[in-house]
DNA sequence: AGCCAGGACTGAG
DNA sequence: CTCAGTCATGGC
């Protein structure tokens, strides 16, 4: 099919321009969880220096989060911002992971856990695909404000496409490969932070500037 | 000085 | 189901 084919054109274009990225940043699957409630709708600096709070509390395990006070979790986390309501999310998060140990999760079928985490107050699509695909290697396509963007641009996708639509236009037409997913959601991401939101940069834009995507601006 | 970040929930129409 | 309002800090 040929919007498969041009899927992959693009995602060589960003790994020749900005190389992999080894996501998740972030070491433990404890961390990653974590990290992908602090960073909704949040700046990543925002978020390392939270992360660097829980760390010198010894907060940064998902048991000692579900053990601790959620005072001293949201005074830890301020800096991300909404550190009320997302001291909460850690919290329900940590009770549903410490039900039982991550061998358990690694062995659920991608769409049990999917809707479970769903579930889960204050864990949307995009976290729960975050979770399911960093931290646990579930093949599933990460969907976020700069895909919808970016892929707008290009045509692939109308104005305003819900999530759920616009993963099942990824998973239809590219390989189910998960080191595949992992590497273009973040090259995606960096390619939003360093092209599309600086103007100048914009203008040598390896999308935009490629003469088979070039056409499809208006 | 605004504007916006790697969202999600709620209530209203 | 679509949509504004809400949550909140820090960087540019």
């Amino acid at each position: 099919m040929n919007v498969c084919r041009e899927l992959n054109q693009i995602y060589d274009l960003l790994l020749d321009r900005y190389g992999p990225q080894y996501w998740w940043p972030g070491k433990t699957r404890d961390e990653i969880i974590i990290g992908a409630i602090l960073t909704q709708n949040t700046n990543w600096k925002n978020v390392e220096k939270a992360i660097d709070n829980l760390k010198s509390e010894n907060l940064l395990s998902l048991h000692s989060i579900e053990h601790s006070s959620l005072d001293l979790i949201s005074k830890c986390i301020r800096s991300s911002g909404y550190y009320n309501q997302k001291a909460k999310r850690l919290k329900s998060i940590a009770r549903y992971f410490n039900q039982y140990g991550y061998q358990v999760f690694i062995e659920k079928s991608i769409t049990n856990f999917r809707s479970e985490l769903l579930s889960i107050n204050g864990i949307g699509p995009e976290t729960a695909d975050s979770i399911l695909l960093y931290a646990f290697d579930k093949p599933t396509f990460v969907i976020d404000a700069y895909t919808k963007r970016i892929f707008h641009r290009l045509d692939f996708l109308p104005r305003s496409p819900s999530y759920d639509d616009v993963q099942r236009f990824y998973m239809n037409n590219i390989q189910k490969d998960v080191k595949l997913f992992n590497e273009y959601h973040a090259l995606i991401v960096r390619h939003a932070k360093e092209c599309c939101q600086k103007i100048p940069q914009c203008s040598n834009c390896v999308l935009l500037n490629s003469c088979k995507f070039k056409k499809k601006i208006v």
